[in-house]
RNA sequence: CCGGGUGUGGCGAAGUUUGGUAUCGCGCUUGACUGGGGGUCAAGAGGCCGUGGGUUCAAGUCCCGCCACUCGGACCA
């Protein structure tokens, strides 16, 4: 019943993964694309889901002392040149502002990709004693990096993140704050988003451009491709040095504070279509669903039931849900479409013949299944099965990851298992940027990161035979 | 950036091979009947066929250029 297909116009999940993900995003009224490629505007519906997921992060960031702050959009060349490696990672995909009022600039503007260059350089200008540490920023905005290939949510030219940024007076303290922002990262997707994440740190290879150590929450889509869900970074003080922010220490000496960013975007919003929607369309976890409950009034016209209806919604907006009921015109089929597509939890239906027996039936979007509820114990039944099907989805999706999770003890092994399987590859790795190169080359997998709960797979690497030094996560990328 | 594909009412397509009155489905508007899984009927509105040139009595259709989108590959949150 739950796998029936009731959707005709979103392309089967089996037939076509990609087409599918894009009717999905464009059925359910998420995005639109804009005119100019690679820029999708986000309609009310998709918006309304990132609204929800910034205001629970942003609560999250605020309860362990960050504030919001906002910085300009455009970046001086010359500024963002002062670190090499920044600049190496991020000056190919920039776009550039060239002309002010019809006039050449003197310095070409680059729209900032990223904005460690400007809470640097403002920093400079604004501390001076350890007594003002830590700071810890957060801003929520857009960023620009000119991608070739795009996708709506996941590779996009603009897209939508928060990107915190501090500065610690110790090399310890950064590191435990970049800890800390990744396990606020992991919470997220797994008690908000339901997705269950794996906590690693990435390879030399493929950590953030300028970074010490970059950590990461990686997830696993129905597709069995991996997603990269959050970033945290530790970057030291080198940045530091190059943008010479200093202060002045406890023992009266100039020094370079440590510093960390991390963030998030809106590609959680594909994370979400990619981990929990099907055939119907998305499937949207009540947390971060902008309508939590749907109530369908059935032959509404008839005396008594709009008004029974009614009465529903206002006692579950009471109970503090999101509620919408929907009382146009259209057909009770194509209701039940409309809010399978676009991913609403919980339907409510209730009509002539519920109202005569005093309740209502729930229809679960996540299983499709169908719970008769008296009227007399309607919120407390509501609240409760929200809690479950947020619970459910996580369940689902974390047997997902689970069962796609293979062990491999040689390059054959593991290129067949990709092959065959998809989905994530533990192995024992030597810590060679070489062997990481091969399987990347022979198998198409990148290293998705060392997982901080390691295992002891092996004692050797199996892609050269020699000593291992850490069990590693390998997968086929978004 | 390399290779393939596609541009025709809001959306999806047919028509292009062989030049000859702009088609279909969905959606939209108005009204009626309906209503427990995308309802039925009736009447409407809406298109210089991506763009610029050329060939021709005549171009959606043929020729040349450009642009956009899209799917694979390389690069990336």
């Amino acid at each position: 019943m739950a796998n029936d297909k009731k959707v005709q116009s979103i392309t089967d999940i089996e037939v076509d993964f990609a087409q599918w993900y894009t009717d999905v995003c464009r059925k359910a009224e998420l995005v639109e694309y804009a005119s100019v490629k690679g820029f999708t505007i986000l309609r009310p519906y998709g918006y309304a889901i990132w609204e929800n997921m910034q205001s629970i992060m942003d609560a999250e960031f605020k309860k362990t002392g960050h504030v919001n702050v906002a910085m300009p959009v455009l970046i001086p060349e010359s500024l963002l040149k002062r670190e090499g490696e920044l600049v190496e990672g991020f000056a190919p995909e920039c776009a550039w502002v060239t002309h002010g009022g019809g006039e050449k600039l003197e310095e070409r503007l680059a729209f900032r990709p990223t904005s460690e260059t400007m809470f640097c350089d403002h920093w400079s200008n604004i501390l001076q004693s350890y007594r003002e540490l830590p700071m810890l920023y957060n801003q929520w905005c857009s960023v620009i990096r000119w991608e070739k290939t795009t996708r709506p949510f996941l590779r996009s030219r603009e897209f939508w993140w928060q990107e915190g940024h501090t500065i610690h007076e110790t090399a310890e303290e950064a590191i435990a704050e970049t800890e800390q922002q990744l396990n606020c990262y992991a919470d997220f997707y797994e008690n908000v988003l339901a997705i269950p994440v794996v906590k690693g740190r990435k390879t030399d290879k493929e950590k953030f451009a300028g970074a010490e150590a970059t950590y990461t929450v990686e997830c696993m889509m129905k597709d069995r491709k991996a997603l990269q869900g959050a970033t945290s970074h530790y970057f030291g003080d080198k940045f530091s040095r190059a943008y010479d922010v200093t202060f002045t220490g406890r023992d009266n000496t100039i020094q370079y504070p440590h510093q960390t960013s991390w963030g998030s975007t809106t590609r959680m919003i594909g994370a979400v279509i990619m981990t929990h929607g099907d055939n119907n369309g998305l499937v949207l976890p009540p947390k971060i669903a902008p309508i939590q409950v749907i109530v369908l009034p059935i032959a509404q016209h008839k005396p008594g039931v709009l008004e029974g209806a009614n009465a529903l919604k206002d006692r579950l907006v009471k109970a503090g849900l999101r509620v919408k009921l929907d009382d146009s015109d259209n057909s009770m089929g194509w209701k039940c479409a409309e809010y399978e597509m676009k991913g609403v939890p919980l339907r409510v239906e209730c009509g002539p013949r519920d109202l005569e027996n005093n309740q209502c039936v729930l229809v679960r979007r996540h299983d499709g299944e169908k719970i008769a509820v008296s009227l007399d114990d309607l919120e407390t039944a509501v609240q409760e099965q929200l809690v479950l099907i947020q619970k459910g989805m996580y369940d689902k999706a974390k047997e997902n990851l689970t069962q796609h999770t293979y062990e491999a003890h040689s390059l054959e092994e593991a290129k067949k298992l990709q092959s065959e399987n998809g989905g994530f590859i533990k192995t024992m790795w030597c810590g060679d940027v070489e062997c990481e190169k091969r399987m990347k080359d022979e198998a198409g997998m990148s290293s998705r990161c060392m997982p901080l709960e390691q295992e002891h797979l092996g004692d050797v690497c199996p892609i050269c035979g020699k000593p291992a030094k850490k069990m590693i996560y390998w997968g086929v990328a978004y």
